[in-house]
DNA sequence: TCATAACTTCACATTTTCTTCATGAATAGA
DNA sequence: TCTATTCATGAAGAAAATGTGAAGTTATGA
């Protein structure tokens, strides 16, 4: 198990190294956020120690780009505050676990076990679809690396396809789960705002949404 | 994905809907606990954020009647004490996951995401006949592992044939069961898509879907 | 307030499936 | 065997569902 630190604080950077280094585990380090991001796209850490508060680049926004370049490798944050905030804003970024400085040694180990236990959480608030990807954070839809601009029922009905992949989807189901206002089911907006969704994505994934005559439309 | 707010606090309630839509939720709100109950009995939501104090009917009750009548909607408690005896309360309600007032409005979208990271559960039932299978969930067919390309009525038909294992149907059954409106019982339009089902069907299945002459069909 | 983008409605084109119909084949009973 | 009835089938027009462009309406943000 490869774990990389990442701490601007070198004492307390170099006792963690050591300590899980006994506990047989392989660890790298790095001292600023910068290194660290550069690190952790260069290799497959198991595990990544994060402090927030560091000089050149800070945890939560190496958290935010590592989660936004799809690396879902399980991230722990260290931080010196305990407001709601600060803890909020690392789980949101992306983090998965956060500890507060100070802590007890050991706390930090059994939550390293705890997250390594843990099953490869697929980066979990990222819907995918081969090289498709929907950021629920960002709502940020992604092809390759290109972007996909869509408007709000584009977006909430790609969403909701992605959720309920290969289940067959009537339009009333579509209406109740993408619109909030309630329409009389003779209207034709479904199949409108579909037709403008297929349009935008590249056609071997429009021809994924399939038509299902006389039902409503399902992915595949 | 649509979320249902039940709240009392009229600002409160708005400034959350608000804060929802700007993150591509479809939202509609209650606010009392009657109301909601209503609204969630008549839509679909993917989410229901309930609170706990509120005119009319609390929370709690809400939850536990919704509950009773296997309404599987994940819901997010609101309350304003942090009792462990109110939270208790709350998730022996059927209550999923539970938040202190006031909280940050980040915490509260961290736990939407999670509950909702939760796939649905599509009820996927399965029919079987040897090794041609009928998925009623993605409404396909397959036997082995090649996909039967049917029509409306045609897998209508099959489903119902599956249904009804070595049952004999008439055609009025059928008429019935598969066809929404009334024909009159003249019409041979039962035999003619039987027909075309059993021409899309491999010869021994085909077989397998028998005449009862003078009394309509049944598969064995 | 105005300008712009997004949404909804509508009318019509297109596609797919359904139903009817005519005819021939099969069946049961006399 | 003959006959009346029932069933099977191919084909074509009818009907229904879906796709699409554009106009009108609503929402949003500067």
């Amino acid at each position: 198990m490869k774990i990389l630190i990442v701490e601007d604080e070198v004492k307390l950077n170099k006792a963690l190294a050591q300590g899980l280094q006994n506990l047989r585990y392989a660890v790298d380090s790095a001292f600023d956020g910068e290194e660290g991001e550069r690190m952790a796209r260069w290799n497959n850490y198991d595990l990544i120690i994060l402090d927030v508060m560091m000089p050149k680049r800070d945890g939560i926004e190496v958290c935010k780009n590592l989660r936004a370049s799809f690396k879902p490798v399980p991230i722990l944050m260290l931080t010196a505050k305990d407001s709601t905030d600060d803890k909020v804003t690392g789980l949101d970024a992306g983090a998965d676990d956060y500890l507060v400085k100070p802590f007890a040694f050991e706390e930090l180990v059994a939550r390293i076990r705890s997250l390594l236990r843990r099953p490869p959480l697929a980066s979990s608030d990222i819907l995918e679809l081969d090289d498709l990807k929907l950021d629920t954070r960002t709502q940020k839809v992604t092809i390759g690396d290109k972007e996909l601009v869509l408007t709000l029922r584009e977006y909430g009905l790609l969403e909701y396809f992605l959720r309920n992949y290969s289940t067959v989807l009537t339009r009333v189901d579509l209406l109740e789960h993408v619109w909030d206002r309630n329409y009389d089911s003779l209207s034709n907006v479904v199949d409108v705002h579909l037709k403008n969704l297929r349009k935008k994505l590249p056609k071997h994934y429009a021809k994924r949404i399939q038509t299902i005559w006389g039902k409503g439309y399902k992915l595949v």
